[in-house]
DNA sequence: CCAACGCGTGGGCATATGCTCAAACGCGAT
DNA sequence: ATCGCGTTTGAGCATATGCCCACGCGTTGG
């Protein structure tokens, strides 16, 4: 049928009209003429273009300010890869900065010819950064994630990042069929050895780049709000010592894993302490900050992607 | 002293601002709030940020009517490499849409980590490109010039895209330290023997990438125009059947080098008849058309990279 | 076959932007 | 300290932009 012939022409005209008004600097007006469309038309496709994000603006020019976070960052906490995006005071939780420069390195990694393996795991930008990746043909490489993606109530639910990467890529995927929190160790550990999870972690532990959010562990954990941790499980963490936590797995604020509690009964894919694999850390916020200073501490991470206020905060203390 | 060192925080709150107003997509008004500064300001820090290029647009989306006039061309001329981009009908020979182009192919060729040679021709669109290269530290790449870049009336002088490409790379430059033309053709060939020459263009010959502009041999002949070619020489040429010429080699309509005049008397380095070089041609203009479609056909070039007006009218031939 | 619905269109208005111009601000020289 | 030159600044205005609304066209479901 001719929708989908429409939709496509109109998205060219988008892309057009986006080009014409980014980087032959017309005004709407102009382009409108040229496209014999109204004025108005012409608005709509500009902006339909930023939203189809069919155009996308890359900042050439290092910050200087940022660039000096990101190296003290990178030697205090001997990081093999660190970035610092401008904050942006109106929304200091805004992940676009970060989530673009994730979404590069995510680029950067998949674009190589020889197979990589990538894994994921939670974080809003994470998902975020997944949903800007250019898409680019690569059946050859695997994405696997660090996470079970069976929430509480039994549905296979939260954002499949595993899924949307694998999309753009044609990569092999491989979510994890298993509920984040298994009622008991002993059950845990059984579905640990099992044939498919096993193979699964065995892909994982083999990944080229792991990225992950950062979750701190207070009334606004995100494991809690999301629903895989109940008020009570999230208490008792706290009382353990849990000031953090990255993939499920909670540690304290010298960035030691706690020992009981829900990690008894994680089923996701723990940090390999201190992290040997290329393993990123994307967070900001000022509540993340204990969160992720423990991390870098712990040597959870070896990476880190945040922005100017979360840095300076991190170097701060 | 200061200077320099406001000239940078400038520039640093130019990025920043830039970054507020096409990522984070803020108001200038907000913008100038954030950054303490009057809107009027702010305004200046956006633009300024445009006009040093801190921010670069880049159209994701492959326009359909671009991407197949690009494959047509690449299948009737057996390109190994070509580029269309949409063409702004307001300014039809504004080099703005292909420098980019060109900028990116540099930029990728100059990124790999093994040393590369480029060798650069003439041609706003190539002039154009070495301004838009992002810098990148590669010091053991080569570029070499395939022109001499002494003028008629003997000044060092045009555009030195040589050594503006080896300042953004850091790699070793080789302008060509000789007139555009001898005086006679004993003399140009004793200049091609003695050793400096004659080591430049041993390297040029093991060029990974020529990037050369197309000019057209009428009264408005770029050769002609800058002062290298006289308007005697020029009109000799056009009854030996010239109808374009590249790095200010005349050739015919079908594309085969003219054996007297001027190209007698030329130092630029010959183009290879076929290219085996990858070797792109950058160039638009209605009034190019008969000059590219010559060296494609002659397969003086072996890639094209041009606009939307000027593909089609090549393809309509 | 028609009604209801969705989607794109163009007019119009409030707001944001680009630009000009005169005033203020260094900054160096006297 | 003062003067003069060149640069930067902010007010104000003309213009461009973003967005709401009512309309029309095509599509879908009854």
């Amino acid at each position: 049928m001719a929708a989908l012939e429409n939709e496509k022409s109109r998205l060219d005209d988008a892309a057009r009209a986006g080009w014409l008004y980014f980087i032959a600097g017309h005004t709407q007006d102009e382009i409108a003429k040229m496209l014999q469309v109204s004025r108005a038309s012409a608005q709509r496709l500009v902006s339909l273009c930023l939203a189809e994000r069919l155009i996308t603006f890359r900042l050439e020019h290092p910050i200087a300010a940022c660039m000096e976070l990101a190296s003290k960052l990178k030697d205090r906490f001997d990081l093999v890869h660190c970035e610092v995006v401008p904050s942006d005071p109106a929304s200091p939780h805004s992940t676009a900065g970060i989530a673009e420069r994730c979404a590069n390195l995510l680029d950067s990694t998949l674009r190589l010819e020889t197979p990589v393996i990538v894994a994921l795991g939670t974080g809003r930008a994470v998902r975020a950064a997944v949903e800007r990746v250019t898409p680019i043909e690569r059946p050859n490489h695997q994405i696997v994630s660090l996470v079970g993606n069976i929430s509480a109530d039994g549905s296979a639910s939260f954002f499949d990042t595993v899924g949307r990467l694998a999309d753009r890529t044609g990569a092999r995927h491989y979510p994890m069929p298993l509920p984040f929190l298994m009622s008991t160790e002993d059950e845990r550990n059984r579905m640990n050895r099992i044939e498919p999870i096993a193979k699964i972690q065995a892909i994982a532990a083999r990944a080229d780049l792991r990225l992950i959010g950062i979750g701190q562990m207070d009334q606004k954990a995100q494991v809690h709000v999301d629903g895989f941790v109940s008020r009570e499980e999230l208490f008792e963490m706290m009382r353990l010592g849990a000031i953090g936590e990255v993939t499920g797995w909670a540690y304290d604020a010298k960035g030691r894993l706690i020992k009981g509690g829900t990690n008894k009964r994680l089923t996701s894919i723990p940090p390999q302490v201190p992290a040997r694999t290329t393993t990123i850390a994307a967070a900001i916020g000022q509540a993340k900050v204990p969160a992720i200073s423990a991390a870098l501490i712990g040597r959870l991470v070896n990476g880190l992607i945040t922005d100017e206020a979360t840095a300076r905060a991190i170097l701060d203390r």
